[in-house]
DNA sequence: GCAATTTGGTTGTATATACAAGTTGATGGT
DNA sequence: ACCATCAACTTGTATATACAACCAAATTGC
């Protein structure tokens, strides 16, 4: 057997939530459907069904259905907080300042993190995120522009690049390292530092089915930002 | 049917791998044997092992058989990493230094964050980890006796605290801050810091299924150390 | 001795069937 | 109008069976 037929019907039922065919919480087949329409028996039918349950794309009742989870929790490992959620959770007011976007030859160490050649055009954001008028953090992004080619052309002040991504190239993966660094006079300037402190440094990358999309510097006062919550280590460090 | 078949092959497997008797890497029993053994059929066992699997606790492999996990990944999720290992990893020379090892009343702070109550006895440990004997990170660590009452018969010089809870109170959960912090006088004369740098501090409370077994202050200097990998955030920051 | 083949055991996929357990909505009767 | 019952449908568990894919060791042929 070429490819196993549950995973056909699990491909096929992907694709339809993914083109939002099935949006977030409508009901899916059941498995007596799906065993009709791929010709298969209920076992098999229902072993997609059950697979894309434990993957968290499904969620299923007994007695009523199965339906499309919230996208959000697609892949709950996944989750990666974003900065504007994070600040109006915390009922202040977010803003975001654009201090650049633009298209640039790609530097080496970005070009072997993205599967790209040196000097290959790659887009450049960079962008300060505040709360309540006070920087929090200086974010530098480089974007894969065979992933995400429409980029530049984003209004950044209205959605993070974080929501844009997530919408154009849904996660897949991602591999962060953070540090405590010494912030240069450029980070201390765009935050607002009166004098140098710690801060922490979130290197992000992420990627999609197709590859790496992007590698983002988020930088942060160490008086002002920390990172909380569960965090799962599976990988060696450096 | 009170409880299903499946889980209680389930539950007798886990059992025999918890005390001991099917050792990392021993075969268990096929799907036909456990059939037999459980008068099931070979479907209801073959469940049994197939959840097994994907709870990382056993690997298959076709026309060969089951083997348990090493213990290390019995949940991906939950794997935290040992400094000890690390260093080893990079081929470096381990080494700890055991500063403390008391039984001290409880800090208001860490009784809340043990399920403790202030003044309830709890034991305390501080420990400088060391690579090619240049500290790498210092650890202060408050453990709940109700838990691990024999915590501090320990000889930390030769297994780390990490080592020896996780043979004790295996991890259900884990939950982490980090921070870039400023060390205090303390913490630089004991990681050997010719002056103030940037540090990283990782606060790490972690659960086994009694509740909160230990929290865990992690500081290392920003200039011999950074967390990587891949790291998931799944709960709001502060 | 060595290589090719066979054999037996194992996991992987798929089917047809049966019944249990849960939810929902319709159909009643009171 | 309300409640109880029932019918239809859903997911959950379990079985018996069949064949495919794979591996390791024994057997065979040379």
């Amino acid at each position: 057997m070429a490819v196993a037929k549950f995973a056909e019907i699990k491909e096929f039922m992907l694709s339809q939530i993914e083109i939002g065919a099935w949006p977030e919480h409508s009901r899916v087949p059941s498995e007596n459907e799906l065993a009709e329409q791929f010709s298969v028996s209920r076992m098999t039918a229902r072993r997609a069904l059950q697979e894309l349950t434990e993957q968290g794309i499904l969620y299923r009742t007994q007695g009523v259905g199965s339906f499309v989870a919230a996208l959000k929790s697609q892949s709950s490992l996944l989750e990666i907080r974003n900065i504007a959620d994070e600040v109006q959770a915390r009922g202040h007011a977010y803003s975001a300042r654009l201090l650049q976007l633009t298209e640039l030859p790609c530097p080496t160490i970005i070009a072997s993190a993205l599967g790209l050649r040196r000097n290959d055009p790659v887009f450049f954001s960079l962008i300060v995120h505040l709360e309540n008028n006070l920087p929090l953090q200086l974010e530098a992004r480089y974007v894969n522009p065979l992933q995400v080619p429409n980029y530049t052309a984003q209004d950044f002040s209205y959605q993070t690049p974080h929501q844009y991504l997530s919408l154009i190239a849904p996660l897949t993966e991602a591999e962060h390292t953070v540090e405590a660094i010494w912030p240069d006079d450029f980070t201390c300037k765009h935050l607002v530092l009166k004098k140098a402190e710690p801060c922490l440094r979130l290197t992000r990358r992420t990627f999609s089915r197709g590859g790496a999309v992007s590698l983002a510097y988020l930088t942060s006062p160490g008086s002002r930002y920390r990172l909380g919550g569960h965090l799962n280590f599976s990988l060696p460090n450096i």
